[in-house]
DNA sequence: CTCTTTGCAAATTTTTTGCATGCGC
DNA sequence: GCGCATGCAAAAAATTTGCAAAGAG
């Protein structure tokens, strides 16, 4: 076993459980056992879980925990800003124009938008550990939010 | 309709279709009309279509392609270095910890790895031309290739 | 002629949804 | 108690796979 999927410390876990629960309180999100376990589960795992494997280890606690409640609950602290997703929420999209640039992902409605590098912006760099892990053969860099269009439609509801 | 879904020029597109031409050859990937006719839309499209997508578009030319074929063909041509995928082509994984750090990620085994910034390095910029797009709530960013691991198993065969 | 690639169909995997019940506030 | 959140089951969406036939080099 290597060490990525050690524990977090216990005081550190604590703080991070914590402002979870006060994050919960101010966005007006019910405070529920599930959703607790499942921040702690994320919290104390390096691995980067899927929701399959999240659900997996809450179970051990909530046995009668259910998988669309991963998904939900999931989703939620994603938009709450707690949990960060690694990849998209939506389908795999693609891309054939290879000169840099970058992407504005809409968390709403997943649309894809290219987005040129700032002129005179440093260069992206691309740390030199990171051979430890692998030979890099691209660089992904995406900007996450709500794009003008979905947030125009929710103001008007 | 935006400006988005235009067209490449005549001319830029025959280039970058000449430039896959010479690639697919230089790799021994055959050079079959689907795959043609799969890069060429995508090189004439701005709407980083989806693999439904691209399968719609491709029939109108081809009617007899398969979907499959799309999956297949945009994974090799990613492979190839081709195409590039927004997004990943695994399931969501998730993290708990929002401080900041970036990710490799296996293309083949879909491992995901915790980068540090290399100490030092300019901070990345967020282009300021972005607020044409929407509201940025956060950075992902990630450096895709082969793990060491994967890498270790593949010369073994 | 050989070996990759395709099309078809079916299966898997991943994620979402409707609805009645339950629990936090 | 009110209304969001959950569990269950079923469905939908996205992607992959096995196999025989077709086509590229």
């Amino acid at each position: 076993m290597s060490l990525s999927n050690q524990l977090e410390s216990g005081k550190e876990l604590r703080a991070r459980v914590d402002a979870f629960k006060a994050l919960c309180r101010s966005r007006a999100l019910r405070l529920t056992e599930q959703r607790l376990e499942i921040f702690r589960t994320l919290a104390q795992s390096k691995a980067h879980p899927s929701a399959e494997a999240v659900f997996a280890a809450v179970r051990k606690k909530l046995p009668n925990i259910s998988l669309d409640t991963v998904y939900r609950t999931l989703a939620s602290m994603e938009e709450a800003g707690v949990v960060f997703r690694v990849g998209l929420s939506t389908k795999a999209r693609f891309d054939a124009d290879l000169t840099p640039h970058y992407h504005f992902v809409c968390m709403n409605c997943g649309e894809v938008y290219d987005v040129l590098p700032q002129p005179g912006a440093p260069a992206l760099v691309v740390p030199q550990h990171i051979s430890q892990f692998g030979e890099v053969k691209n660089v992904n860099l995406q900007f996450r939010g709500i794009c003008n269009r979905c947030r125009a439609a929710a103001e008007q509801k």
